[in-house]
DNA sequence: CTTGTTAATCACCAGGCGGTGACTGACTGG
DNA sequence: CCAGTCAGTCACCGCCTGGTGATTAACAAG
């Protein structure tokens, strides 16, 4: 049965440089998984987001994702856990060294902030779409972990400065944060959105402009 | 081989209370698949759109589709040609009796149709959705005849008003309009977004009153 | 060297998908 | 009456998906 032949065939795939391969360590590969899962996920999309194709991702065999996180389900919920930290490693949590006077000042700088780490991360935005498109368990688990930690950082951020009176804050931050999360979604599918081009630094200034107004407007 | 047994199972499946069935008519045919493709988008979301649920929700064989579409990105297609004719459909084209003095007074009440005809529209919400999660030529497609189609409308009822000098209309409306269209996706699949609640009448109360009141603040 | 544990892999399953070519059966014009 | 046209159906293909035992291979302890 040409032993050695077999042995050639068996030897596993080798990229090069890519010297050792880890073997059995259970801590690694879980890493390893929820690594290419979030990889997979932030490049792809929910769309092919599947057992096969993280295991594929990982490389790895599906069949440790359902040992080590209790299948996809338990995967996505390790992604929602790991969400907590988005915010405190993206968006910075103090306030730059300016001093916010009013209320108008803090929805100003965290809108700005938003859309700036929104844009920078794919991963979020990926998971907001998915937020919209389905209605499953584990997107609505991972759409509250979401929420959870947006809404922490934003009530740190706010200290002690109170929305201005006669001024539903809840309903119109929802609808600001609403329109940073639409705008950056289309512009990361489309390079624009609803005939604004978002393409160059310029554009993205444009937009940032607006949405400055539209705060300021609401806020003073 | 039983064929009388064979006859039986042979025999197409009686739904109770449907007589007749159409034959050999392909006017029909093309429209009861066109009808099956928006109904199917608008209630199971584009993730589980295809060509074989597509036939299965018209009643005939996915052949069909490929004749007399060329395929599912024809038929993709040609509910984007539907789409012309939605705002006509759904949207209001007068000024419902006011008059629109100001430009801020157009913004507001074209937010708030806009609002309300979003939301009672199943298939553009899944459309919205798919938009900000998939970049592929159908949906780019569709999402162009569906910017193109609300542009004309915003034009037309537009009028000869002109938005604030110093103004730029277009940022500051794809906002508002992103904040609309995230609102209302994100109630369609959770009855929240961002914290408010939005199930009840007046839920959506305080949601218009919000977007009221960010349209008039830069529009005043 | 043997035994047990555990990380990791393999082989296989049913079922759904998009897609294609051959077929049936009704109507129609010569 | 017969041949052509055309709506509609069927059977099949390869591929991929999620999911499940059974199996292999590395390592530590006795």
């Amino acid at each position: 049965m040409m032993p050695s032949a077999n042995a050639v065939l068996r030897k596993p795939i080798e990229i090069s440089a890519e010297p050792e391969k880890r073997v059995r360590n259970r801590a690694a590969t879980e890493q390893a998984i929820l690594d290419a899962a979030k990889r997979l996920l932030a490049e792809e999309g929910f769309q092919n987001f599947g057992i096969n194709a993280v295991a594929r991702g990982a490389g790895c065999d599906k069949q440790l994702i359902y040992r080590y996180y209790g299948g996809l389900d338990g995967l996505v919920e390790a992604i929602g856990t790991d969400l907590g930290s988005w915010v405190k490693d993206r968006i910075p949590d103090d306030t730059g060294g300016m001093f916010l006077l009013t209320y108008g000042d803090l929805m100003e700088r965290l809108a700005l902030l938003f859309l700036d780490a929104l844009r920078a991360d794919p991963l979020m935005r990926r998971i907001v779409a998915w937020e919209v498109s389905e209605n499953s368990e584990q997107v609505r688990r991972l759409s509250e972990a979401r929420s959870k930690a947006l809404a922490g950082w934003i009530e740190r951020m706010r200290g002690s400065l109170t929305p201005p009176k006669g001024i539903d804050a809840v309903a119109v931050n929802a609808l600001i944060f609403s329109a940073i999360q639409h705008l950056v979604l289309s512009a990361a599918v489309g390079d624009q959105c609803a005939g604004l081009a978002l393409k160059t630094a310029k554009d993205w200034e444009k937009a940032a402009t607006a949405l400055r107004r539209i705060v300021r407007g609401v806020y003073g």
